[in-house]
DNA sequence: CTGAAAGCGCTTACAG
DNA sequence: CTGAAAGCGCTTACAG
């Protein structure tokens, strides 16, 4: 009762036996067994956080960690742990169910994350009523899951809206293979902001269509195409990686941006124009909602958008005409 | 017996048991409680992660993340969690130990970092026989703990060399006001580069001693100083800023560098010279030791510099005569 | 304040 | 293979 500071309330002590057991404590070196209290308590005190794809397949490493800095930030503040679920991840079927048994448990819920999902795992972890939150709007039909995600559609509105004032008709959308929400996302806020241009016109390529990748460029010139948006930063700098190679001069022959954060781009030493992304307030308000599921104050299904902004750089300029 | 794969051997068990075990648990959507098997096995499979200070005092939020990158890597190969002790992180009185109660328990032993650890904690960890690796050489007197560390020496020979070539021979080593164990490695690299060069001479400077920090630009030119060098990026960074106002160009007008790893440096947009350190390698090591610490497997202290590397950019350059 | 009991959900012998 | 018991280290009533 005293370690636990009168958490019972009820009974008092006195000042005078409350300091002989803490007295008596630091002298053993005692400190309570934190896995006797979570037994006893039921309340582990964990915000897990599982990643699917131990390597984002679209972003780097670096991609990650902002997030986890917000996760870490306001678990803190509410007085929780964060553990991060490696140990089945380099599995080769690496899921949240090894042998069909949840590994999420030790945490009291958990934060997921990672560009694509298995929505089956995600349905069952809903179904069994494990506390969770995903970054990244994902829909599974038939239930709603809570999720943050950054609002990608208006940042592509911007993006794009920025590329048409600079005079772009005729621009390119390079992906991946994934055909996620945040893609849609995307292209929804492009199309907007095309509806007042009808003279311009987007056209989808998936990156991965060309082997080798300079066969790429090719298309966009064949195209006349002068401006290129890339779905992820990855996209982004092999994009300018290949243009740097083929001699391209950014802005004056093409315009490139990216729609996720991207860093100082490598190897053109220009600033990137980019949407960029809120990380770390994704993170702390997904922590903040999966406390709240955990504690049992949230009854409807949380989904929220963030803003995120497009910032201009010096990798989009005027159309040269 | 059959959820935990015969892990105590000497039973066998049919296969249709077995089968009709598993497809009970399936169906039940049942998993074992981590928390009872913890308790009743005295394993938690969990690598804990401690930082003193939560915003790193000399290096930004990114500089932690290359380390637990590695500590996950390693972590997952060892079939262990991460459990990021942020719990108590944000009290002022932020430590290991709470009302003299060690708060790492929940893991089975613990990774520690940060610039400025409780030297009291540390050798109280020890005493206590608590599993734990230091990054970054920590010295205690009287006990040999285990840490994993950045060959600062032999980088800073580098960097020092490096300036040396150019033509360099007045330089300033500008710090903050911590002169912990890496400093005194690097200003040892430092000066046994400077023994073939008995002119050269190595000025050191706090940072902080110069309000407003204008003045520092005013106390180099005064002594004739051709190229600085950074303890920490943070300082490159400010520098480089500062250098920018007063409208000095890199490297003609003066050479700078970093002593610990530098990014794209803004604002001038130019590759940093810098010291690049392995920080993956280091979580990847320390964590190997940490894992096998606890397992027993090691009696002796360990203590390992792992090397790093000069690497020249283009904020260093000749002097100009 | 004190003491003894039950229970949290497992594992580990041990007897059959 | 099966069953019953003890124990891991706490917390939570409950009786005194």
């Amino acid at each position: 009762m005293v370690l636990n500071d009168f958490t019972n309330g009820r009974i008092a002590i006195s000042e005078d036996t409350r300091s002989r057991v803490l007295a008596a404590a630091a002298d053993l070196g005692y400190a309570p067994n934190p896995v006797g209290k979570m037994l006893a308590q039921g309340n582990n005190y964990l915000v897990g956080v599982f990643a699917y794809h131990r390597v984002f397949p679209y972003e780097t490493d670096d991609f990650f960690f902002p997030y986890l800095t917000g996760i870490q930030r306001e678990a803190s503040e509410q007085k929780y742990n964060v553990l991060l679920f490696t140990r089945y991840q380099n599995t080769e079927k690496a899921g949240i169910y090894n042998n069909s048994m949840n590994s999420l448990l030790l945490a009291d819920g958990s934060i997921l994350l990672g560009g694509n999902p298995n929505r089956e795992e995600l349905r069952r972890l809903f179904d069994e009523g494990y506390p969770f939150v995903y970054i990244g709007r994902r829909e599974i039909p038939g239930c709603q899951i809570n999720w943050v995600a950054h609002d990608y559609e208006t940042g592509a509105a911007e993006a794009m809206e920025h590329l048409l004032e600079l005079g772009h008709r005729r621009m390119a959308f390079v992906s991946t293979d994934a055909t996620h929400e945040p893609q849609q996302d995307k292209l929804a806020g492009c199309e907007q902001a095309m509806i007042e241009y009808p003279d311009a016109r987007l056209i989808r390529y998936q990156f991965s269509d060309f082997v080798p990748s300079k066969l790429f460029l090719d298309e966009i010139m064949a195209q006349g195409i002068t401006a290129i948006l890339c779905d992820y930063s990855i996209l982004f700098e092999e994009i300018l990686q290949l243009l740097y190679q083929a001699g391209m001069r950014l802005p004056q022959d093409i315009s490139v941006l990216s729609m996720t954060t991207a860093t100082n781009s490598l190897p053109y030493m220009l600033k990137p124009s980019h949407i960029q992304l809120n990380q770390r307030a994704v993170g702390v308000t997904a922590t903040r909602i999966l406390v709240q599921r955990i504690h049992g104050e949230i009854d409807h299904p949380q989904q929220v958008k963030l803003p995120c902004q497009f910032v201009p750089g010096a990798t989009t300029g005027p159309l040269k005409r």
